[in-house]
RNA sequence: GCGGGUGUAGCUCAGUGGUAGAGUGUCACCUUGCCAAGGUGAAUGUCGAGGGUUCGAAUCCCUUCACCCGCUCCA
């Protein structure tokens, strides 16, 4: 245990995720679900106090995008419509959208080293790893290739670079069957991935060629498919015919339903349509407490643009969006945007103008980061797959009056996680302060804040409660509001700060004769005399 | 999915084969009155779950679930 000597406490003191997810089960943010049962991996309910900040979350996008007026980069207001589809959709969706098939990943597993991968990475990985470049070198001139280089390769650098590699494993067996097949094929030169697969061979008669493990060399498993969509049945039958899955993204609800809202709306492109809900995903390795959930909620718009627009509305998507977190909360040098590299974009993404995350340094992160929402210019790829997948195709281009044209439009998604975007706000709310009496408070924004204010009677006596009520059942007509008189006034206050409520109104003697009372500011612990008759409009002006 | 670790009261933990405990928190009352003060009292456990060994299991064995760390995955 270190000594705690300095009397100013360290303003960054470190936050560790295991208080981080103490408190939140303390003070009711966020339990295991099905807890008494023993959990659910990758599943997270949320208490009373979660609940509300994770509304306050959604409540504050869904206003900032649909409800408020927005200004866009040409000056116009921002239009925006709001939908709300079902969670299981006719699986055909998942077809256009490429989930079925391209969602069930193929996975294999190395028998010597243990560590699993995607199939299709398997390649690229090993082009990267040492033993393969290594092997490379000594392969850059075939005709030098001889078994007696091959056995010193194996006792040498492949015994350290590759131990699971057939070769090094079993070097006689695998060098005699080398010499057969090179023989029997005419001592032909073979390409280096085919040489390094007879290399990673060593029973070619029962097995076939291997494909080597880029850790280690070693055998790897038949690619077994990891299928990331919750599957369902739909109807009382259970069999082919009714399987159906849980929406793995909320997007396709909006795609599918674009002709839709362009019959039944009068909007007209550029404009949006936003969503919130739940999506699901069958994680392989659900972690980090609600960062990577089964189970979440995204929030989400798909913004409709004329293509040759794209790269203006992408980047004032992708600025605005930024801020946007600032503004809530995550101002400081935890949050990050940043633009992915043309080579880690989505198959939909790859020509477009560009994909951007907005990220966040969780403790669990640090020092690195993980997303809370992305920016991606999806081109016009989901709009025209739903069209063909359907059968209609070209029939269901956007006629476009003004310009009088036909075009399927470009596609701006902003997409954002809030669970991820309520965990981001507990961790940075999060502030350790060893001089407090609770050890640490919650700096909710007070937007943010599931409470906004306690009121509290500073004794249980001398009329001091009546004041209190009257004022807290005044100010909960509009806010969230905590009436508390129990037990002595700075345990109140520390139950306030691990809540994060910003204001603490505390009606004392003084105040009762003057008609006044103290209103304690969390973050500084600092008073101000407030007449009880303004003190709603106090609160007004600063909650919003 | 693999390897390692953990699991006892709301929380932190003690308890290594023989009657389940402490601190803290929670609640009530008294007292006090601006930052978890003090006093008195109360409630709270299928010892993660299931099975086995034993006269007897929190403790030993097996299985399983959950969490943490690492690998891996993450449209």
């Amino acid at each position: 245990m270190s000594e705690v000597t300095a009397s100013t406490p360290s303003p960054a003191a470190p936050k560790k995720m295991d208080d981080i997810v103490a408190l939140c089960r303390r003070r009711g943010f966020i339990f295991q679900s099905s807890e008494i049962y023993g959990g659910i991996n990758g599943f997270w309910d949320y208490g009373p106090l979660g609940t509300s900040l994770k509304r306050n979350l959604k409540n504050a996008w869904w206003n900032d995008v649909v409800e408020r007026e927005l200004i866009g980069p040409d000056g116009n207001s921002v239009d925006i419509v709001g939908v709300d589809c079902t969670i299981i959709m006719n699986p055909k969706t998942w077809v256009a959208s490429g989930h079925v098939g391209g969602f069930a990943d193929l996975m294999s597993t190395c028998r010597q080293c243990k560590k699993l991968m995607r199939w299709d990475h398997v390649w690229d990985m090993l082009s990267e790893s040492d033993w393969w470049k290594s092997i490379e070198e000594l392969y850059s001139t075939p005709s030098a290739v001889t078994s007696e280089a091959l056995m010193k390769w194996a006792q040498g650098k492949g015994r350290k670079l590759a131990p699971g590699l057939a070769l090094v494993r079993n070097p006689q067996v695998t060098l005699s069957w080398l010499a057969e097949r090179l023989a029997a094929q005419g001592n032909q030169y073979m390409d280096t991935r085919e040489f390094v697969r007879h290399l990673a061979t060593e029973q070619f008669a029962r097995d076939g060629l291997q494909t080597p493990c880029p850790h280690c060399g070693g055998e790897l498993t038949e690619p077994r498919q990891f299928n990331l969509m919750f599957e369902t049945n739909c109807g009382a039958v259970k069999d082919e015919n009714s399987l159906a899955y849980l929406r793995p993204e909320t997007a396709q609800g909006i795609f599918t339903n674009f002709w839709n809202v362009c019959d039944s709306t009068r909007v007209k492109v550029p404009f949006g349509i936003a969503q919130i809900g739940k999506a699901f995903r069958n994680e392989v390795t659900p972690r980090n407490f609600t960062f990577r959930s089964r189970e979440f909620e995204q929030m989400e718009i798909e913004f409709f643009i004329r293509p040759d627009t794209a790269n203006e509305w992408y980047k004032w998507w992708r600025d605005w969006r930024f801020s946007w977190w600032q503004k809530i909360g995550l101002a400081g040098a935890n949050l990050i945007l940043r633009e992915h590299d043309r080579d880690e974009l989505a198959h939909y993404a790859k020509e477009g103008a560009g994909t951007s995350d907005i990220e966040y340094r969780f403790p669990f992160t640090a020092p690195g980061f993980g997303e809370l929402e992305g920016i991606a210019h999806r081109a016009d790829f989901d709009l025209k797959a739903h069209a063909t997948h359907c059968g209609k195709g070209d029939k269901m281009r956007y006629f476009d009056q003004e310009k009088n044209d036909r075009y399927f439009p470009h596609v701006i998604e902003p997409s954002a996680g809030a669970d991820r975007g309520t965990l981001a706000l507990l961790c940075e709310a999060y502030t350790p302060d060893p001089t407090r009496a609770s050890g640490v408070y919650m700096n909710f924004t007070p937007r943010m804040a599931p409470v906004k204010a306690g009121v509290f009677p500073l004794v249980n006596k001398d009329g001091l409660p009546e004041i209190a009520e009257r004022l807290y059942r005044d100010l909960r007509r509009k806010h969230s509001i905590e009436f508390d008189e129990k037990q002595s006034i700075g345990k109140r206050y520390a139950r306030m700060d691990e809540a994060g409520t910003p204001y603490c109104i505390t009606i004392d003697h003084d105040g009762a004769s003057s008609g006044t009372a103290t209103i304690r500011h969390r973050d500084t612990q600092a008073q101000d005399r407030v007449a009880l008759d303004q003190i709603p409009a106090w609160i007004d002006e600063r909650v919003g």
